[in-house]
Order: structure tokens, then sequence, then C-alpha cells
DNA sequence: GCGCCTTATGAAAACGGTTACATCCTAAGC
DNA sequence: GCTTAGGATGTAACCGTTTTCATAAGGCGC
């Protein structure tokens, strides 16, 4: 008499051995390595768990089996088209082989990156997805102490002892750069973004240089301006430019956000690019290829760049053995808003 | 002798109670509850837990306790400015309070949306943050079965059951078609995404039409374009409707990113804006403002209907009376895009 | 028909916290 | 001085799984 009613009182995967008639651990493996419970067994346990509509509670398991099949990211901000695309890509890709991702932000402030680590490996992550290889130096003996394995996205840096994956920020830079030269400016202009805590600023910014270097251009401090990722600053940046007596005749710029600016600007101000003014970009966002004059810049495969951040720690976590250092490669895309300088000049 | 080694052995809560001489309940109690434990024991359990490196183990921590202090969120995708800002904004404001956030997308499909549900469910969350109210019929059960709050952000419908924060996308669709016919357009297009699955884009098409109607304007049906949310297909359907022998003086559009397609679109063909054709936007992303034209748009505060939503959810399960339908202002943003019709036409 | 190996299943001990309850101590009330 | 209320701390059961280990049930060679 009270056998029913004993039985409606359990919860989860216990109400659902008793309603089946088997033992817990029967449906666990049901679950997890259906392969090791009989086929008759096995549809009478799935029969049983929709009749009951339960639900595996994954605090539980995680506490049990010490793995979530969750991997941790953290970015500087989703609020940015390249993380959002980079996110979206790498969510996909974990979705598909039954891992689900746990996204938090930093707002570009290491003590901040290393709290949320902190938080995330308290979640239970199988391991992290970060964002360039400027950490807080506590980071690493965190992620040491705890085993938990990850890889800085977005770089290539074949020499330093870490798992990376992305494009030469420095190289495809210097393909900007010389680019520009190519066409005959000699004198280039840089709008960077922040240097500070971000690695891959600061590898584009020293790719731009080098070209210039190595034709021996002059790089004025005043032709180098560094903003923040907004519209607004970037204008700004490009009406300073625009507003010296000597002005650059072409400016190479840290993202495609920037580029937008400067063009905005240029336009705004009178200046048509590329007969006036020549602007790379640095990324390839959608927009790119939209605007008028469309943007020449660089291509960087993004949804390709986090998706074998995904996959390395996958495989890493399986056990097979992988690639530490991933380059991804970048290309040139020439657009509308490239051209040799005004005859005019020299 | 082997005490140590026994301590040593020992993982978690139990090795920073062992190492500051006390029980696992007065180190939980120092944690969650400072003041139920006196000022000296708390200093040392705080010493004792950095010198372990402590890191309490959110899972268990959940299984214990039945909360998780963590919101979960789906949204369509999360390569959309919208919901990247909206998204940003809302674990912004959850991190302020404690709370974590889940996120993750159903890429518009509403099984997807419901499987995610599921998931984040058995991921132990402690309410859901949903988009819109067009969900999968299952959904609705499976939040009551396990007693989860949500809300549905992004539309406001005082009139339904369910709680609800976001602008009252019909009325606002209304006056941006408005705001056209007040510059005398009777000729008016309609740009809109894609319905299916999404009552937002569908409640600002029938605002749309309400406003047409109301002044007696008649909507052919080739004025009347579904896109989805790229620029690409928008520029397309403005092709559309700029080849058509009888076309439109004005357009208005679902949303933002439509409205820059069409925008676009106009000056590739050779049509001024505003003066052979006006085009409203919905949404005013960054963009809009730095257009050229800059778009005349429907402001939405993206920003505070997020937080919102993060504020009912947060405070409903502190247990306080909340407000279940929450209106978001928008306001008519006039900038460049829009002006009266040619006078050659009437 | 008997022992033995394999395979399917069950019983129960973790996993790392929280929290109801018990206990101890101190100080106030008489 | 004795009682007692109340605050600080400890004890241990429990949260819902997984997983080790034991056990039962077949299948096989002899």
């Amino acid at each position: 008499m009270n056998e029913p009613s004993a039985k409606l009182t359990k919860q989860g995967i216990r109400a659902v051995a008793a309603r089946a008639g088997v033992s817990t651990a029967s449906v666990s493996r049901s679950l997890n390595n259906p392969e090791a419970v009989s086929p008759s067994l096995r549809a009478r346990i799935a029969q049983a768990i929709d009749a009951v509509g339960y639900i595996p509670h994954a605090p539980a398991r995680i506490l049990s089996s010490r793995r979530s099949r969750t991997l941790g990211a953290i970015v500087p901000t989703i609020d940015n088209t390249m993380f959002a695309r980079g996110i979206a890509s790498l969510q996909k890709y974990l979705s598909s082989v039954g891992y689900m991702l746990f996204l938090t932000t930093s707002g570009y402030d290491l003590d901040v990156e290393l709290q949320q680590a902190r938080n995330l490996i308290g979640r239970g992550v199988d391991g992290l997805v970060l964002r360039g290889d400027c950490h807080h130096e506590g980071l690493r003996k965190l992620l040491a102490d705890n085993a938990v394995p990850f890889i800085n996205v977005g770089i290539y840096q074949p020499d330093r002892p870490y798992p990376c994956v992305g494009t030469n920020n420095e190289a495809a830079a210097h393909r900007a750069a010389a680019h520009v030269i190519e066409l005959g400016h000699r004198k280039i202009g840089i709008v960077s973004a922040l240097q500070r805590n971000n690695d891959r600023a600061g590898a584009r910014v020293a790719g731009f240089r080098r070209a210039l270097a190595e034709s021996g251009l002059e790089l004025p401090p005043e032709w180098h301006v560094e903003v923040p990722y907004t519209l607004d600053d970037a204008r700004e940046a490009a009406r300073h430019l625009l507003n010296l007596r000597d002005r650059p005749t072409a400016v190479v710029c840290g993202n495609d956000v920037i580029a937008y600016g400067v063009l905005l600007e240029a336009e705004r101000s009178g200046f048509s690019v590329p007969r006036d003014l020549s602007v790379v970009g640095f990324d390839d966002l959608d927009w790119s290829r939209h605007l008028r004059p469309s943007l020449t810049t660089i291509h960087v495969p993004t949804d390709e760049t986090w998706q074998r951040a995904g996959e390395y720690l996958v495989r890493s976590l399986a056990g097979e053995q992988t690639i530490m250092h991933r380059e991804v490669d970048f290309s040139l895309v020439v657009r509308e808003s490239t051209a040799p300088p005004p005859a005019i000049l020299k």
C-alpha cells in the first residue's frame, strides 16, 4: 500500500530506477554507456525516463564523475563582432560533440580575467579558452594547480610553451603595411587599438612598424594614434591625423572598426578615399565589403580559429595527441579603399 | 605522525576545516553567511582558505543547496549586435548581484530552444531568460513542471499571463510608419525580418500595416519583402523594390541592419537618400548615427531592457513582489535618411 | 554434470558541499 | 546562585549522480 507512495516521493534517477524496476546503476549506465546494458533493459529504462520526465542533474553528475563536458571561455567583451562570431563558432562546434560552453567576460581587465577563471574552475569546467597570451601572473599557476588544460586563441606564438591557435598578427600587419608601401605610399600613419593588456594589438603595431622600417620610412610620433574599440574614438583619431599640416597619405588600422571610423571621418571632412587617402583595415568583418568605398583589409578566419581552439581542448581531454601551436592563415583582401598616393605629392 | 598525512589527503572544504581546526559547517557558514560566525574564527578560516588555495566547488554547492545563483539565457543567436549588447548588459547586472549567466543559442529553432531549456534546467539554473513569447508548446510545461521562473524579453504583452519586459513593438513600428506618412509619403514599402518563429518581427509588421491602413494607404504585395538578418539579403530586397516600375518613395524596415542594406543598395543603384527614397530603421544600433546619411530609426533601450529582465528574475527568486509586465519606452530618432517625398510625384 | 570465464545487474560508497539539529558556553534575569 | 535564553560551533545526514566491487546468471569445454 505504501510501496507506490514511497516510489512517488523519489526523485531523479531513483524514480526512474524504481519505475523501471532496476537499480540506479543500470539507469546511469544506460545513459552514459548504453552498450553495457541489455537492449531489453535499455528500452524499459528509456520508457521510464520519459514517463517521469527525467532530466539528469548535471551538478550531481559533475560532482560524482569529476567531468563536466563543459568548457569555459573568457573573452574581453561579447559586444564585439569578432568575439561574438568566434564564440558562436566555438559554441556550435562544442555542441556538435556534446560539450557545453560557459562564457564570461573580463572587460580587458586581467584581475577580472583571473577571477573569472577561478569562477569557471570552481564551476567544474574541463578546460578553458582564453584570448591571447596576456594574462595575470596568477592565472598560469591557478591553471597548473588545478590541472586545467587551456588554449590561447587569436595569436600564434610557437616559441612559447603554451598552446595557442590563431593567425600571426605581426606578419599579417606587416603584409597590410607592405601593401600600401607597394602602392607607392611613403607617408603612412597608424591608428591602432589600445595595446595595454592586448598582445594582439601590440603584435599588429609591431608588424606595421617593421614594414615601415624595412622600407626606411619614418613614423613621426603624431602619426601613430591608439584608440579604444569604438567608432567615435576612431573618428576622433582620424580627425587628428587629417588636420595635421603634414599628414599621411595612407593609414593602416589595428582593426576594421577603427578603419570604418577613419573612412567615415575622412568622407565627412571632405576627403575622398582612396583618392586623397588610402585606408587598410584588419579582420575583414561583414561590413567591410559592403561599405562604400569597400575596405581593403586583412581577412582572418575567425570561425575556423575558434573552432580549432575547441577541437584542441576536446581532443586533449580525450587523451589524444594534438598540435600545441596552430597557425591559421590570413590573407590580404584588396578592395576599393586603397590606391596609389596622389601624384601631386613628391 | 599520520595525522598530518591524513590532513593532506583531504579535499576542498574539509581540508580548509582541518587546517583552521574547525568544522566544515563553520567554513561553509563563514562563506555563505559571514555574520553567523565570530570574527576571530572568520579570520582563521579566511587564512586557511587561501593557504590551501581553496576554490568552492559550485556543482557540489548547487547539489546540496538546490540553488545555483545562476540564470540561463536562450537567444536566437549571439552574432547579432542587439543580442550581444543585451547579453552583455544582463551579464554585467547579474555579476553585480553575485549571479552568473549560462548562455545558449537556439538559432531561431523552437525545438532547439526547448532542448536548450531542458539542458539549462538540468544544469540547475534558478531562472530562465527567453527571447519573445514564441516558444515550443512543450517549453511552458517544462518550465511549470520544474518550477523554473522565466521572463520573455524584448516584447510587451500585458494581456498574456507570462512575465515580459520590452518595448511595444507594434506601437513603435506604428510610430515609424507614421513618421514617413506625416512627411507626406503615400507609397510606402516594408522590408521586414522573417516573421516565422519571431513574434517581434511579426508585431513590427503589424504596426507598420496598421499605420498604413489608418491613413487609407494601400500596400501592394510586392511592396512587402521579408528577409533574413544579413546585409546581403537586405540589399537584394532593396534591389527588388527599387526595380519595380511603380516603386515606393519610402521604406520602413524591420530592423537597422535591413535598413543599412537598403541604404547601401539605394546608393549603389544611383538613388539618393533621402531625396529619392526615405528609409526608416528599427533598433538604433551604433552604426545608425555614423552612416551617411545617418539613419532615422526607432531607438530601443536594449541595455535597460535586458537588465530589467535580470532584475525581475533576481527579485522573484528573492521572494520579492515584482512587476510582471514591464514596458520599456521607445523613441523615434529622426536623422538624415527621411525627408518629404519627391515633389514630382503626385 | 562440474568448474570456470564472461557478462549483465545490483548494492553501496564516494563526490564536496549545506544545513537541521544537537551541544556547549556565556550572560541575563530572578 | 540557579535557571534559562540565545548565540557560536560541531555532528552528521543528505543532495543526485557515478563507479567500484560483489553477485548472479549463462555459456562453454571437458
